[in-house]
DNA sequence: GCCGTTTTCGGCCCGACTGTTTTCAGTCG
């Protein structure tokens, strides 16, 4: 059973507790358990077999503990079935409708009977809402939007859509001469691989005045609410944007905060009590005195903490790691030569080896893997041995032709099912760069799955898993594996561990990376690129990459091209 | 229900906005 699915159990129990008026802090000491759970970078079930104890995770008490190990066992719990039995059906999914809390929806629960998404939405629109004391008629469409939003977006976008959005919106944004500055705050600027909605920073010289010009922005379909201090709005593809006024002596307190994560948030916050002093958006001080605000900055420092990337900011042991002067040099873009993946005509890509390495060089690349699929991947027309030793010596001829630069003859071959590699040793052994990786028979038992890709790693001709996971985000489930040994035999093996660049992949994900990278694995970032645009793609990688830690040694990508051959000598 | 350099009891983040109401509850981030 994965993390996310226990949270998920986690969270229902606390639904039910809050629909049941429950103690808001034993309602809030179990959302603290999924979250907790949703942030971790090890699997429950593989540390549960491993026998290491549960309650050494924060937030996870001894209660908990033996909860989650009964749901390893029975995939329930039955403090769960109990709750689910006092209240009726359907009404945690209610609670998910943007304006609806549990108070409202147990209301509604009892005045009109409605207990579905469905039957909601029939009251609403029969005005049977309006009719409640203490609702009215905007609540009625306010519920009705909510409902569409609902069944549309289902809430998050990927982190690219955001970015397409933002960088539309920033274009109005800076046509405003009331904005004196703005700022991307939230997940976006964490570098989630997900977005639920944009955060903006605004100083502006006169907010009435900025609201009516951001409202003229076109794609602004709904104004869900406006203030002196506020302004929402929601975008026609259904991601909603908060903005948000500040002045500049609050201008760093208030990116801290809407920056998050809430849980390191929370955390500084603690520090900030533990002194006697107050953190929140406004500002840090003691009583009426101001500490700090104007910069991110002055206030770690003044928390006696050194200042931590965004990325970074999940309570995942960084803030531990600030106070001892222990947070990382991450990689940065800048750091990044070149790209271990890419597909040309010859098997599944768009465009010729040339074009290919003609646009890699434009974009100040040193080298480029070309890795054409294998014969196994059929629809993408892979290679067989003789055709991947022939598209080899075309791309050495070509690299030999280019000053600076090197196309690295490589191959993506196939994990097939019971781990063998689908072209011949002796091929694999003849090819610059060798990427494993698994398309097919996905659905297979953690343990041969496991087995299937350790045999792949141990084979001695491969240097780097492919998308180990080999998941689509919202659309396929990763395979079933056991990452922990995966790792374990990358690194005995000295196989890197690909970061596959593609946004719906971010394959290995950043917190199975942060468990990785801690056990010694290092890594690759690859575009996995189809086309010349595809590799725009590496800044989505260097992403992932600092949310899981990383600096420049653990990445390949950032060796010249004679540390780079010196590194892939067989031996 | 969790947590602890205020430690086994007594706290637990808190301010903005909306809608409905006439002083505030509910929701959200």
């Amino acid at each position: 059973m994965e993390n996310s699915q226990i949270a998920e159990i986690f969270e229902e129990i606390a639904d039910l507790l809050e629909l049941r008026k429950d103690n808001e802090f034993r309602i809030r000491a179990y959302r603290n358990v999924a979250q907790s759970i949703r942030s971790l970078s090890a699997r429950i079930e593989d540390m549960v077999e491993h026998g290491e104890s549960l309650s050494q995770i924060s937030d996870i008490g001894s209660g908990t503990a033996e909860k989650i190990l009964e749901i390893l066992e029975r995939g329930t719990t039955q403090r769960l079935e109990d709750l689910r039995k006092t209240v009726p059906k359907g009404l945690t999914t209610l609670m998910r409708v943007p304006g609806l809390g549990a108070k409202r929806v147990m209301l509604l629960n009892q005045e009109l009977d409605v207990s579905s998404l469905e039957g909601l939405k029939r009251a609403c629109e029969a005005h049977r809402v309006r009719e409640i004391e203490g609702l009215g008629e905007k609540t009625e469409e306010k519920i009705l939007r909510g409902i569409a939003t609902l069944e549309s977006a289902g809430g998050r976008v990927l982190y690219t859509e955001a970015a397409e959005q933002l960088d539309s919106l920033s274009a109005h944004l800076n046509k405003i001469e009331e904005i004196e500055r703005w700022e991307v705050a939230g997940s976006f600027r964490r570098g989630q691989e997900t977005i639920g909605d944009l955060d903006i920073l605004i100083r502006a010289k006169d907010r009435e005045k900025t609201s009516d010009r951001i409202l003229q922005y076109r794609p602004i379909v709904d104004v869900t609410s406006r203030g002196k201090e506020r302004l929402s709005v929601r975008l026609e593809n259904g991601l909603q944007v908060d903005f948000r006024y500040f002045d500049p002596p609050s201008f760093g307190t208030a990116w801290l905060y809407f920056t998050g994560s809430k849980a390191h948030n929370i955390k500084l916050r603690r520090i900030a009590q533990d002194y006697g002093w107050k953190l929140n958006e406004y500002g840090l001080s003691k009583g009426d005195r101001r500490l700090a605000g104007e910069t991110e900055e002055s206030v770690y420092e003044r928390l006696k903490l050194s200042w931590i990337p965004p990325e970074m900011r999940e309570d995942a042991g960084e803030i531990e790691a600030a106070r001892e002067g222990r947070i990382p040099q991450l990689v940065e873009i800048g750091d990044i030569r070149g790209d271990f993946q890419s597909h040309t005509i010859a098997s599944d890509g768009r465009n010729s080896i040339e074009e290919m390495a003609n646009a890699a060089r434009k974009l100040g690349f040193s080298y480029l893997a070309v890795t054409d699929h294998s014969k196994r991947v059929t629809m993408a027309k892979g290679l067989d041995d003789k055709g991947a030793k022939k598209h080899a010596s075309a791309i050495r001829e070509l690299s030999e032709k280019l000053p600076r630069f090197w196309l690295l003859a490589g191959i993506e071959v196939d994990i097939l099912k019971d781990g063998r590699l689908d072209l011949a040793e002796e091929t694999l052994e003849s090819m610059d760069w060798v990427v494993a990786s698994v398309h097919y028979d996905r659905a297979m038992t953690r343990k041969a799955m496991t087995e299937r890709v350790v045999r792949a790693v141990k084979s001695g001709v491969v240097h780097c898993l492919g998308h180990p996971l080999g998941r689509i985000i919202g659309k396929r489930d990763p395979i079933a594996v056991d990452i922990d040994q995966v790792v374990e035999a990358c690194v005995e093996n000295n196989v890197w561990i690909e970061i596959n660049c593609q946004a719906d992949r971010l394959d290995l994900p950043d917190n199975y990376c942060r468990a990785a990278r801690s056990a010694g694995a290092r890594f690759v970032l690859s575009t996995d690129a189809h086309s010349t645009d595809g590799l725009r793609r590496l800044p989505l990688g260097v992403m992932v990459a600092r949310r899981s830690w990383l600096t420049k040694e653990h990445v390949l990508n950032t060796r010249s091209i004679a540390q780079l051959k010196k590194a892939l000598r067989r031996s």
